[in-house]
RNA sequence: GCCGGAGUGGCGGAAUUGGUAGACGCAAGGGACUUAAAAUCCCUCGAGGCUAUGCCUUGUGCCGGUUCGAUCCCGGCCUCCGGCACCA
């Protein structure tokens, strides 16, 4: 390298200077929908943490930002928005903990997010930035509820629900995991209030079915049917004297002989009137305990089964015969009807209750081949023959059920069902963090009325104190000024409603906002929504897959009905990235301090060296390890191309339809081909995200490039390759590419140049290596010209001097020859 | 327990989905340059072996199978990660 060449690849003296460049001038702004086809990238839009984003942030945005770089390079009118979730438990528990108020701490904290954002030189259209916190924003979010409300998918009801201590708010199932608060790990219990609920059950089909034309992640969809658990059975009336009968639901109707007791949950309406009077105190003490207990741990399976017995007695609905009813913590109230058939013979928990209180054990169903084991040790679960059934008797499982389900649906006694475990979405927060449910109580004889639709939004109060009360009720409740209001229906006195709503509520639209973020009388502009709907592309992690995921599914489900929009899937691709794992490979956390901040990486190696060793430590959704040792690689790969870059001048001068190949020398003409198979492979990486061997290729080329410079210095070929990796690496490394393309002589700006077109021409090979095998053992690899035919290989092969041992005193039986790649003598 | 995903060098990972296993990078060892260090560059690098500039055997979690040929397909196990967990 000569003397004037030798400035180093120095990240720092440019990298800021583009920055502010391409934030001037707009660059990554999408235009209004026009004739160009669209690419519409989304990243889950976060909840801004005073933590700032680490290293593992990036792995979401720096790959999506990659991604929409090539798209616009490829003549795409990409959108890329950002936002902020603002709203909601996380953001304001955040900045209680700083005793500090949510408007205040969103505002400083957002900032510094997109302050990281631009660093990491990932380009956003900030023009679209939006707030879910902002009134401009949710009074739209509130339009929802009420178009929710009038489609009768909105409704208010009283009932134990899930609440969190330490939040002080009430939660949705989805919101509890293994019995804790998603937000602060806190054990939840139960308290019971008047609630607001989406109801998403209505739409439970539709969102099963959905996934199946979907392209998510296997993992996330299953997560998704879990969460629905639709199972097909039949409920059972088990007709009971001098009341309506108690309705159970059951997936094994053909084991419908073998029932020998019946399971109420102890909250179940009919226990009190089941009880007989000896019974009386057990009962009540038992259905006590639970109701205490079942925060705690009701949700173990390793607890020994308890339960205790009402004296009253149900009737089999085909045999009339009499079966005791019981009430027992394993049956839960809010799924199917709160009451069991139990059948201990081919259901594990019956089993294990029976055999505790000494209740018969009745088989009914025996296994296709063989023979019930006698006496039974444990449940026989499986689907088999019915037998002890009486005119059901030899019947298979399935087939059996089905004729029960019919025999009973004549007497009126069942019918087939379906049940999901999936319930009702719960929205109301006793937080004031949050957009306020748009409803007034009427004080006088209207009852819940909406808040029509011009007097959105309603704001939130703008106080001091709004720490949650712990009372079940809203810090908004204190508000004089908020609460005191006018009926909208009969003008009299009325209160509004105080709870605000979940913030997976603001969540559930915000990608039909960013199509048109500024839009003041709709929630978003027809055409806009229209253009660039649905996402192409999704990108976040796992961590929403029952909740964030799901109800966006829903809502555009509803929108769909309401011809809002016309879609029903918002996200048809949903990627989800890998997890970054600080050094010892434990998860990085704010408690172990060991999170690694992009600033830091940026202030060592530079931001594109972050980004390039983001893409390239593993494909894009596997989780991966950081290490301050591998980071070299990559930068050293940057360095390289930079100090080439510096030695060739003028690249914008250069064009590729200039160099007439057969002119040029055979060392020449290898690397021109290898600059155009690169692009090949890098454009075909590029299209399958797997930017890991994408930056493989290009490595290669760099390595070969290198071997040339050597020969033959710095000529026309190397030059135009020098170009063309620099334009393959400007989506990875934008901040060098823009330097050198500017140094180059290139018009501002790289990223708005067209993406390389390789010549179909330069792919094709004269010779390739023809793999020779004896018994599938490579043996010889011969030069041969590509369009060899199969009797020549053959014969080249079984000629070769290194072939020819293993054939002595063989007979060859065949050879295979498969083109382009080898010939397999089969000998014997 | 049930469901989903995955097992390839010292490490991260490649392999056009049935056709040369280990691309690319890191680490390690050796060398060049340098007073020295950093930086840079070159060579070696799965294991075992041999008559060693080349060649042989073996090798993709384990055991079988299909095939001319298996990391890839089939059957049976083992391990790890993630999710759900008394849902009748």
């Amino acid at each position: 390298m000569s003397e004037k060449n030798k400035e180093r690849y120095d990240p720092q003296a440019f990298e800021s200077k583009w920055r502010e460049k391409w934030l001037e001038t707009g660059l990554y702004n999408a235009s209004s929908h026009d004739a160009r086809p669209k690419y519409y990238c989304l990243d889950f839009f976060p909840y801004p943490s005073g933590a700032g984003l680490s290293v593992g942030h990036c792995r979401n945005y720096v790959p999506t930002d990659v991604i929409c770089r090539y798209q616009r390079m490829n003549g795409r009118n990409v959108l890329h928005p950002m936002g902020w979730d603002a709203f909601g438990l996380p953001a304001e528990n955040a900045a209680i903990n700083q005793g500090r108020h949510p408007s205040e701490t969103t505002r400083e904290y957002a900032a510094n997010y997109r302050r990281q954002m631009e660093l990491i030189g990932v380009g956003y259209d900030w023009s679209r930035e939006i707030n879910s916190s902002d009134p401009e924003y949710y009074r739209w979010t509130q339009w929802f509820f009420l178009l929710l409300h009038r489609r009768g998918l909105a409704f208010r009801t009283s009932g134990y629900q899930w609440w969190c201590p330490d939040c002080k708010t009430i939660l949705a199932n989805e919101q509890v995991e293994a019995g804790k608060c998603w937000r602060c790990s806190e054990t939840v219990t139960k308290k019971e209030l008047d609630q607001w609920y989406f109801r998403i059950t209505d739409y439970a089909d539709r969102l099963l079915e959905g996934l199946d034309r979907i392209d998510w992640p296997e993992r996330i969809k299953m997560m998704q049917r879990n969460w629905i658990g639709r199972s097909e059975g039949s409920t059972i009336l088990f007709p009971l004297e001098g009341q309506e009968p108690l309705e159970v639901f059951t997936t094994r109707p053909d084991t419908l002989f073998g029932v020998s007791f019946m399971v109420l949950a102890p909250e179940h309406p009919l226990v009190g009137a089941l009880t007989t009077d000896d019974r009386k105190s057990e009962v009540e003490a038992y259905a006590a305990q639970t109701l205490k207990q079942q925060e705690i741990d009701r949700l173990s399976t390793e607890r020994e089964k308890s339960g205790v017995f009402t004296g009253s007695y149900a009737s089999h609905p085909i045999t009339g015969e009499p079966v005791p009813i019981w009430i027992a913590d394993y049956v839960i109230m809010t799924y199917g009807s709160g009451a069991v058939m139990a059948v201990p013979a081919h259901d594990q928990r019956d089993f294990e209750f029976a055999t505790k209180f000494e209740l018969p054990i009745k088989p009914v169903i025996k296994p296709v081949k063989g023979e019930l084991a006698q006496p039974l040790a444990e449940a026989f679960q499986e689907p088999g023959v019915m037998f002890n059934s009486g005119e059901f008797d030899g019947q298979p499982s399935q087939a059996g059920g089905q004729a029960v389900t019919a025999k009973l649906a004549k007497q009126k006694l069942g019918q087939a069902a379906i049940t999901y475990r999936m319930r009702d979405w719960l929205i109301s927060r006793q937080r004031f963090w949050g957009a306020p449910i748009p409803i007034i109580h009427c004080e006088g004889s209207c009852g819940i009325v909406p808040v029509p639709e011009d007097q959105l939004p309603v704001k939130l109060p703008e106080i001091a104190e709004i720490k949650p009360s712990g009372t079940g009720r809203s810090p908004l409740a204190n508000v004089a000024e908020f609460v005191e209001t006018t009926c909208p229906k009969c003008g009299g006195p009325g209160r509004r409603e105080t709870d605000t709503m979940d913030g997976f509520a603001c969540s559930s639209w915000y990608f039909l906002r960013f199509t048109s973020p500024h839009t003041k009388d709709r929630p978003f502009d027809e055409t806009e929504m229209t253009y660039w709907s649905p996402t192409d592309l999704y990108v976040g992690g796992a961590e929403h897959a029952v909740m964030h995921l799901l109800y966006a599914r829903f809502w555009t489900k509803v929108m769909f009905d309401e011809g809002l929009v016309p879609f029903d899937e918002p996200f048809p691709r949903l990627l989800n990235q890998g997890m970054v794992h600080a050094e010892d490979g434990s998860k990085m956390s704010k408690s172990k301090g060991n999170v690694i901040s992009p600033d830091s990486v940026v202030d060592k190696h530079g931001a594109d060296t972050l980004r390039t060793y983001e893409l390239f430590m593993a494909p894009f959704d596997q989780p991966v390890t950081w290490s301050d040792q591998d980071i070299k690689g990559v930068h050293r790969f940057l360095s390289r191309i930079w100090r080439l870059a510096m030695e060739a001048g003028n690249l914008a001068a250069l064009d590729d339809a200039e160099i007439d190949p057969t002119s040029l020398e055979p060392q020449q003409l290898a690397l021109f081909k290898e600059i155009h198979r690169t692009a090949e492979r890098v454009t075909a990486d590029m299209d399958r995200l797997a930017f890991n061997t994408g930056i493989a290729a290009m490595m290669e080329l760099l390595n070969r490039m290198y071997l040339h410079h050597e020969a033959h210095g710095m000529d026309r070929v190397l030059r135009q390759a020098v170009k063309m990796l620099v334009l393959l690496t400007a989506p990875m490394a934008p901040y060098m590419t823009e330097e050198i393309w500017s140094r180059a002589g290139g018009a501002y700006s790289i990223h708005q140049q067209p993406w390389p077109a390789f010549r179909e021409a330069m792919l094709q090979r004269e010779t390739f290596q023809l793999v020779v095998q004896v018994g599938g053992k490579k043996r010889d690899a011969i030069d041969v010209p590509v369009d060899i035919d199969a009797d020549q290989a053959k014969e080249l092969a079984l000629n070769s001097e290194k072939v020819k041992p293993y054939l002595d005193g063989k007979k060859v039986l065949k050879a295979i020859y498969v083109p382009g790649r080898l010939v397999n003598i089969v000998v014997k």
